[in-house]
DNA sequence: CAGAATCCCATTCGATACTG
DNA sequence: CAGTATCGAATGGGATTCTG
């Protein structure tokens, strides 16, 4: 058993009131519990974020709020702020390798509440959180077959999707890697592509609905049809 | 106590503030991330349990606090209220399917958790807490072998942890089950069995320090190495 | 024991205004 | 753009009391 002393000591990044209790539970819901603090670390899970980018994506959060929640987990250890090189004279806040690891509870979470009947899929979603959804929700099993690459430009912001071996990488990417895909999608916003990927909508309809679809559309298909929704529970 | 007024059809359970998010970690965070709500949950899960038996399990928490908390989760349809038949006059708490698959969530958070220098496990644990961080940290891959059935009586409330399969399921048990466990573990406390399951302390040793072990000696130092916390993160 | 009802203070929130 | 400062309002939560 380690040692960890500190007779009484608060943990670090600890909002005043803490629960007693060992429970890793517990002490998650210290540092990642607070009104945001969740939605925050999820913004950043694809990558360092400025702090107009994360005001953007989560649309009702306050510059004093987002501010206070920066500092509590820059505290807690889960991010850091880093000042860009000089020509960017910008700040960004990146999470540390453990913040990082919070994505496997963060996704469970998601998974769970699309279990609830009363989840909504019709609120506004940001960029980041649809790529998690892919993440989130690629069914599981051996759906296996060829690695695929596929695109995404959302709102303006692009990833890559790489499957392989059962597993579905998410990354941001420049328009050259989005060129060297096998197949790209492309919508002004999450909603109509949650349609494709959730409600089973077939391409050639989600293309009436503000979707492009670019390169090899058999590739897209098959992609497409990888996800799905948990079934809902009572 | 929250009127549920307003046309706009807020989420069930929400605490009147909620994020305009479509995101299923928000929705999650709206039912579980008031302060104590997965707590709750978590006393729950192997479960029913009576106001009186959460109160105790989670010190700290105020009667008009769990009385919200529990309202506000059985609005959401996490768990209900259960009357006992006439012998036993008194209610329960049980979760629903659905309150119950939040087990994987909560197991992932206290996962992460443990990740981080600064969790302290030297704090209050509950019988409850403690026999889930066994699911939570049972090491992964081909640790198999023969199956194990393994007693606990931890502060008076017993449990049986039955191994099969590379898999670990908890359920509380009476003491005509404990009997037919191939080894059996009694403390006062949690704390002295973290230093066996997660501290590598010798059962001889952790025999002078409160826990007492009966049944198959081999069995139980099998048992008690196939646990591991996860490896501190930066 | 199980909870509802009150009281009351500390904290927290969001809006707005302001600054480098 | 990236925050800080301030302020009124809402909420949270602990303590206490009351009831069946």
């Amino acid at each position: 058993m380690e040692s960890l002393k500190e007779t009484g000591a608060r943990h670090a990044g600890s909002h005043g009131r803490w629960y007693q209790d060992a429970c890793g539970t517990a002490f998650a819901m210290e540092l990642l519990g607070e009104r945001w603090s969740m939605l925050v670390v999820r913004e950043l899970l694809l990558g360092p974020r400025r702090f107009s980018d994360l005001r953007a994506a989560l649309p009702g959060i306050s510059a004093k709020v987002l501010t206070e929640r920066l500092a509590g987990l820059e505290t807690a250890g889960v991010l850091l702020r880093r000042r860009l090189p000089p020509p960017a004279a910008s700040q960004v806040y990146e999470l540390r390798a453990w913040g990082h690891a919070a994505e496997a509870p963060i996704l469970a979470l998601a998974r769970w509440a699309a279990m609830s009947r009363g989840h909504n899929p019709q609120l506004p979603l940001s960029p980041v959180a649809f790529m998690l959804s892919l993440r989130a929700m690629l069914a599981p099993g051996p759906v296996s077959g060829a690695p695929l690459r596929v695109g995404f430009t959302v709102a303006g912001e692009s990833f890559l999707a790489e499957f392989a071996g059962n597993a579905l990488a998410v990354r941001r990417a420049t328009a050259e890697e989005l060129a060297g895909a096998d197949a790209s999608f492309t919508a002004e916003a999450p909603l109509p592509l949650l349609r494709v990927f959730y409600g089973h909508q077939p391409l050639d309809q989600a293309e009436q609905g503000g979707v492009r679809v670019a390169g090899d559309r058999a590739a897209a298909e098959r992609f497409a049809s990888m996800f799905a929704l948990p079934e809902k529970l009572a």
